[in-house]
DNA sequence: CGGGGGTTTGAGTCCGTTCAAAATACGTGG
DNA sequence: CCACGTATTTTGAACGGACTCAAACCCCCG
């Protein structure tokens, strides 16, 4: 988890050469002289918990790609109501759907906690395209990603209990967020407001609080503010069970 | 509609070269060299209703483009229960997602009329992708699309009525199936079985045939089996008002 | 300490589900 | 072409999960 301490170090002081991140990422099948060209056309910047990385409707000239914190992905209707869409975690792409598709952005992104961004122009993003074809079939492998993830999160919706996405929200968030006691139980703490929540799951904030006490009084989960505690992972998978590959 | 009535001809009796549906998709951006590579490695085939294209969990060899007619695209779990994803129509690419992503595919296809669809080798795509990164910027854009989509059912799904969502795949539907009558009133035949609309609108096929009568009832639109008259298409749209851009 | 937003709780209602039965459409063979 | 068996569609009645509106509560921050 930290091999590297410098990592969170300043932004500019962090080339594209020696970035973890872009090996782990849909870059990462670029030759050395493209690197150059990424590390070229590169800027990162950081951002506050609630700090606006772009608005909906703004133009859309590259692509993020999310080096350190969490990022919400907002969209929001006309009556101006905001909903949660998704999160996104270091080393995953950010604004490469409008990129390909249209001009502006189509949801609005903000920073959950501090977290530091890339940037890619689009020019060097075009450029990198037409040099080197398995970078388009990096992201085509990443949307190819997101849209089974929408899927599934449509059928779940349609089909699933709240209950039972609750449970498998906190399934998925547990991976990335929860840390192991000694007693064996999980421990985690939310980057998400029960408005978020019930954004996620499709819902409302009133019958997600409903939800987690009842969760609570089995015993499947303790909450308190935005820590939870789960006792027993297996009681947690019970929840789940009825779902499909 | 009808400027080359040899369009339903034999299969094999048509060249890429000449496909006026090669035209409208993202094999457009092809050069004469490339279009051969495609037109020697394509083979088309036709299905009768009800005929399965392809099994969820099939080796996912190749990308297949519809020609004529309309595909069912269904997902099933493990219970062997099978539901409606969406449909594809002529000009339309299918089974490039299982492409991108994975080796097999995720879902199965089936006509829902008869079908005419190409298909195109694994080894072909690849061939004309590395040759071309222009094809893999229209299959981006596809998926890209394919997203969009996905979402917005997403948020239909979690936020408007049942009935709200029958009038929206109403008007969807109408674009592709509608034929206006001399009294202005529109006429269309669904492809689909109340359980296939159930599906799409993530509910059951009873609470479909209550909307359905409902509707009828206020006179939005009548239905006959799969016959659906729509005699105001201003009043369909009143249904629908509060959907977001 | 006194707001003020986010969260929880309560009570009542409604939409959609469930299970069951009736009605209709459909395909097949006589 | 009709009769029959099956599958789909419709209707009914009762139930229940989630929503709505509203008030109380609790932190967090100034």
């Amino acid at each position: 988890m930290s091999e590297n301490p410098k990592r969170m170090g300043v932004p500019g002081a962090t080339s594209c050469f020696n970035c973890q991140w872009r090996e782990r990422s849909e870059w990462c099948v670029l030759d050395h002289e493209d690197v150059r060209i990424l590390d070229d056309s590169k800027s990162s910047s950081q951002f506050k918990p609630g700090q606006v990385l772009f608005h909906q409707g703004d133009r859309c000239d590259g692509i993020y790609t999310v080096v350190s914190g969490t990022v919400a992905i907002r969209k929001s209707d006309i009556h101006g109501n905001t909903v949660l869409v998704r999160l996104r975690h270091e080393g995953e792409t950010i604004g490469y759907r409008d990129f390909f598709t249209g001009s502006e952005y189509s949801t609005s992104a903000e920073a959950l906690s501090p977290v530091t961004m890339c940037f890619v122009h689009r020019d060097a993003v075009q450029e990198l395209l037409t040099h080197n074809p398995a970078l388009g079939l990096g992201f085509l492998n990443q949307l190819g990603g997101d849209l089974k993830e929408a899927e599934e999160a449509l059928l779940r919706t349609s089909r699933l209990s709240v209950r039972t996405r609750m449970a498998h929200l906190l399934l998925t968030l547990k991976d990335r967020y929860a840390e192991a006691n000694d007693d064996g139980s999980l421990a985690l703490r939310l980057p998400l407001s029960r408005q978020d929540i019930a954004d996620i799951l499709g819902t409302r904030a009133e019958t997600v609080a409903r939800t987690i006490h009842a969760l609570e009084v089995d015993n499947v989960a303790t909450f308190s503010g935005r820590n939870v505690i789960i006792p027993d992972l297996d009681s947690l998978l019970d929840e789940i069970e009825l779902m499909d590959e």
